[in-house]
RNA sequence: GCGCCCGUAGCUCAAUCGGAUAGAGCAGCGGACUUCUAAUCCGCAGGUUGCAGGUUCGAUUCCUGCCGGGCGUGCCA
C-alpha cells in the first residue's frame, strides 16, 4: 500500500466539500514531512486555499481537519504555524503494515492502476566503434527504468536503436579490403575488426588533422594578435564600453588558451602517427583514405554487393561484441532495432511529409519548418541522403505500428535536446499526437579536470576497461575488509565473484544517484567509498542483514511459519519500520519525472535507520523471546526491501562481502 | 547573434512542480569495538543558495536585469 497515496484520496474526499475547484494541486501538497518533529507527513493546502477562499488559513485547516476520516492510521492532525496540517502515523497500523509485508512478495506495494505502454529507447552505440564510458549513462538509466516500470506493472518494450549504418562500416569495409590479416580475423574476427575501426580511424583522423593543421595554427595566430590588439587599445572614456572591452578580452584569452591546447594536441596526435614505425608508411600510402571510406560507406547504402555482403558478416560479430558488455551489465534489451532495419521506410517517410505539407524544399535540401524554430528540421540532404531526423521519424512510424505505445521515453544526452524538440514537433504535427514523448536526458561524464572523461592519454575511455578497473578496484576492498576479519572467511574466488558484482553496481549506482540531468564528476575512488551514498553500503548492509540469520542459525521459513509479528518499541525501530513501507513512494516518485536518484535516496535513507537500528538494538540477544523474533522479521524486511529496491536498478546483493 | 541548461558548505552532490530552522557524504574536530561485520554508529563545526531587484503569509524553486560557466545552433549522430 502507498500510504502517501491513500492520505491524498482522504484529503480529497475532505477538501471536496470545501471548495468546487480542481483539488488535485491542493491534494498534491500532502507530502512527507522533511522534519520529523512535524510529523511523518504534512499537507499544505490550507495556505493556499485560505487564500482563494478568502478565510483564514488556520480555521480552513480546522475545516478540512474535522472533516478528515484518518483516525484509522493516523493520531489526531495537529495544526501548526500559518496553517500546516500534521499527520503522524499510529505504530499500530504501522505493524499491521509492516506485518502485512512480510507474507507479500511485492512487499506490499500494488501495480500501477493505470498500465500503460512504454518503448524506452536507450544506450543506441554505434557498433563496430568501441563502447565508451559516454554510453553508460543511457543503457544504465534507460535499465533501470525498464525495471522499475516493469515491477509496477507497465509494458515495457526496452529497444536498443543501435547505430548499425554508419561511417564506421565504411571505415571496417576499407580496412578489410586493405589491411585485413586473415588469419587472425579467423581465430578472433571480433578483436580482428576493433583492430581494422582502430587503424582506419586512426589513418581517417591523421589526414585530417594535416587538412586542418594549417587552420589550426592560423586561428592561434589570429587571435593572438586579435588579443594584442585588445590589449593595447587605448582606455575607452565611456566606463560602459571600458567594461564591454574588458569582458571581450578576457574572451579572447580563453579563446587563444583553447586554441593552443588544440594545436598542441593536434600535432601531438600528428607526429604520433609519422613517427610510428608502422602508422606512418601507411599514412602516406594512404593519402585519400577519408573519402574513400565515404564511398565505400556510399556504395554500401545504394546497395553495392560487395559491401552488402560484407555488412551482413560482420554486423553479428559487432553485436557479439557489445553483448558481451551487456551480459557483464546484465542489461537486456526486447528488442535490438537499429538504424539499417528502418532503410526501406525513410524514402516514404519525406514523400508523406511532402503529401501532407509539413516538409518542403529549401536550398536543395527537404526541410520540415516548425514555429519557433530558427533551423528547420532536414530530413533529406542536397546529394538525397537521409539523415537520423528521417530515421528517428521512421522508427516512431513503426513503433506506432507495432506496439501503439502510450509513451516513447528516449533516454539521451542532454545535447540532443534540439533533435528532441524538433522530432517531437514533427510528430505530432505528423499525426501521432496520441503519443506522450519524452526526451529523458543526462549530463556528462566529466574527469577530474572537469573536461569530459578522457585517459591521461586524451583518448576516450573504452567501457571494458572501465568495468576492469571498477572490478579490480572493488577486489582490493573486498580482500582488504576481509582480512581483517579474526578469520577471514572468503576464498579466492568468492572475492572474485564478489568484487564482480560490487564493482559493477558501484559504477552503476553512482551514476544513478546522481540528478540525472546535471553533469557528473566520474571517480572510482568515490563510488567505491565504503560509506555515503554508494552502492557498497547498501550491499554492506545487506550482508549484515544475512549475516544475522546465519550467525543465529535462524530459519526464515520457520521464523515466518511460527506466527511472530513485529512490534515497534525502540525509536530506531520505528524510524526503520517507518521508513520500510515507503519503498512504494519512492518508486512513484522516480518514475514522475523518470528520475532513478529518487530510489537511490531513498534505499540510502533506509539504510541508515537499519545501521542506527543494527547499533542500538540487539536482535540475536534481544531481551525476549518475542522482540528477538520480532526484530529478526525486521530485519528479514530490511533485506528483501533493500534487494528488491536495488533490483529496479538493476543491482545485485552479495550475502558476504 | 539566437536558443536551452546550470551556479547551493572547502570538495562531490540532495532538496519530492512555492513550505516550517536549506540536507547528506567526503575532508576537519571529538567520542563509541570483552556485544549480531567498527566497511559501522553518535556528536561538533561548516551557508547572505552567483549578484541586485520584484511577485506573497512564505522563494534554492517563479519573473526581470546583471556576473560567471556549459551545451546547441541549415545538410554529422
Amino acid at each position: 500500500m502507498n500510504t502517501l497515496a491513500e492520505l491524498r484520496r482522504r484529503f480529497a474526499a475532505a477538501l471536496q466539500p470545501l471548495t468546487d475547484q480542481d483539488l488535485q494541486p491542493l491534494v498534491d501538497m500532502v507530502r512527507p514531512s522533511q522534519d520529523a518533529r512535524h510529523g511523518d507527513y504534512q499537507a499544505n493546502c490550507a495556505m493556499p486555499l485560505g487564500k482563494r477562499l478568502g478565510q483564514p488559513p488556520r480555521q480552513l485547516a480546522q475545516q478540512i481537519v474535522d472533516g478528515l476520516d484518518v483516525a484509522a492510521f493516523c493520531h489526531p492532525p495537529q495544526i501548526a504555524g500559518p496553517g500546516f496540517i500534521n499527520l503522524t502515523l499510529r505504530d499500530d497500523w504501522l505493524e499491521k503494515q509492516l506485518n502485512a509485508a512480510l507474507t507479500d512478495p511485492r512487499l506490499g506495494i500494488d501495480q500501477a492502476a493505470d498500465r500503460r505502454t512504454y518503448v524506452i529507447d536507450y544506450s543506441a552505440p554505434n557498433v563496430a566503434k568501441p563502447m565508451h564510458v559516454g554510453h553508460i549513462r543511457s543503457t544504465v538509466i534507460g535499465d533501470a527504468l525498464t525495471r522499475t516500470l516493469r515491477f509496477l506493472g507497465h509494458r515495457v518494450i526496452s529497444d536498443n536503436h543501435i547505430g548499425d549504418w554508419g561511417t564506421q562500416f565504411g571505415m571496417i569495409i576499407y580496412g578489410y579490403k586493405h589491411f585485413l590479416n586473415p588469419q587472425a580475423y579467423r581465430e578472433a574476427p571480433v578483436q580482428e575488426l576493433a583492430r581494422l575501426y582502430r587503424l582506419v580511424n586512426q589513418l581517417v583522423e591523421y589526414h585530417q588533422g594535416r587538412a586542418g593543421l594549417r587552420a589550426a595554427q592560423k586561428r592561434v595566430a589570429q587571435l593572438t594578435e586579435q588579443l594584442e590588439a585588445q590589449r593595447e587599445a587605448p582606455p575607452r572614456a565611456d566606463p560602459k564600453e571600458e567594461k564591454r572591452a574588458a569582458k571581450a578580452l578576457k574572451k579572447t584569452e580563453h579563446q587563444v588558451a583553447a586554441a593552443r591546447h588544440d594545436l598542441e594536441t593536434l600535432t601531438g596526435k600528428l607526429k604520433q602517427v609519422e613517427t610510428d614505425g608502422t602508422l606512418g608508411p601507411l599514412a602516406r600510402e594512404n593519402a585519400d583514405i577519408a573519402s574513400a571510406v565515404l564511398r565505400e560507406t556510399a556504395n554500401l547504402h545504394a546497395g553495392d554487393e560487395t559491401n552488402r555482403a560484407l555488412w551482413q558478416e560482420f554486423l553479428p560479430y559487432c553485436l557479439e561484441d557489445i553483448d558481451r558488455i551487456y551480459r557483464r551489465l546484465k542489461v537486456q534489451f526486447d528488442d535490438t532495432l537499429g538504424e539499417s532495419y528502418y532503410q526501406d521506410r525513410l524514402a516514404s517517410v519525406v514523400s508523406e511529409l511532402q503529401a501532407k505539407k509539413i516538409a518542403s524544399h529549401s536550398d536543395g535540401a527537404i526541410c520540415v519548418f516548425l514555429e519557433g524554430y530558427q533551423t528547420p528540421m532536414i530530413v533529406q540532404k542536397q546529394d538525397g541522403a537521409f539523415l537520423y531526423a528521417t530515421t528517428d521519424l521512421a522508427t516512431i512510424q513503426y513503433r506506432q505500428q507495432t506496439w501503439r505505445p502510450d509513451v516513447i521515453l528516449y533516454v539521451v544526452d542532454h545535447r540532443q535536446s534540439l533533435h528532441f524538440q524538433q522530432l517531437f514537433a514533427t510528430a505530432r504535427r505528423w499525426g501521432y499526437d496520441n503519443i506522450d514523448f519524452a526526451h529523458v536526458q543526462f549530463g556528462t561524464v566529466l574527469g577530474d579536470d572537469r573536461r569530459p572523461f578522457k585517459t591521461r592519454a586524451g583518448t576516450t575511455v573504452g567501457l571494458e576497461g572501465l568495468l576492469d578497473e571498477a572490478v579490480q578496484r572493488a577486489l582490493a576492498v573486498v580482500s582488504q575488509n576481509d582480512d581483517l576479519k579474526e578469520t577471514p572467511e572468503l576464498s579466492p574466488e568468492d572475492r572474485q565473484r564478489i568484487a564482480e558484482i560490487v564493482g559493477i553496481a558501484a559504477l552503476k549506482y553512482a551514476d544513478l544517484s546522481q540528478n540525472r540531468e546535471s553533469d557528473y564528476i566520474f571517480s572510482y575512488d568515490k563510488m567505491l567509498a565504503l560509506n555515503g551514498n554508494t552502492a557498497t553500503y547498501m550491499q554492506y548492509a545487506y550482508a549484515r542483514v544475512r549475516n544475522i540469520f546465519v550467525k543465529g542459525d535462524v530459519d526464515r521459513d520457520r521464523l515466518h511459519e511460527s506466527g511472530a509479528v513485529i512490534t515497534l518499541a525502540h525509536p530506531a525501530e520505528r524510524a526503520l519500520g517507518l521508513a520500510l513501507i515507503r519503498l512504494s513512494e519512492a518508486l512513484e516518485a522516480s518514475l514522475e519525472d523518470y528520475r532513478p536518484n529518487q530510489i537511490t535516496t531513498y534505499l540510502f535513507e533506509m539504510s541508515e535507520k537499519y545501521s542506527t537500528f543494527y547499533q542500538e538494538c540487539p536482535v540475536l540477544k534481544a531481551q525476549t523471546a518475542a522482540q528477538r523474533a520480532s526484530r529478526l522479521l525486521l530485519c528479514d524486511l530490511t533485506g528483501r526491501t533493500l534487494k528488491l529496491g536495488l533490483s529496479l536498478l538493476g543491482i545485485e546483493v552479495v550475502e558476504k562481502m
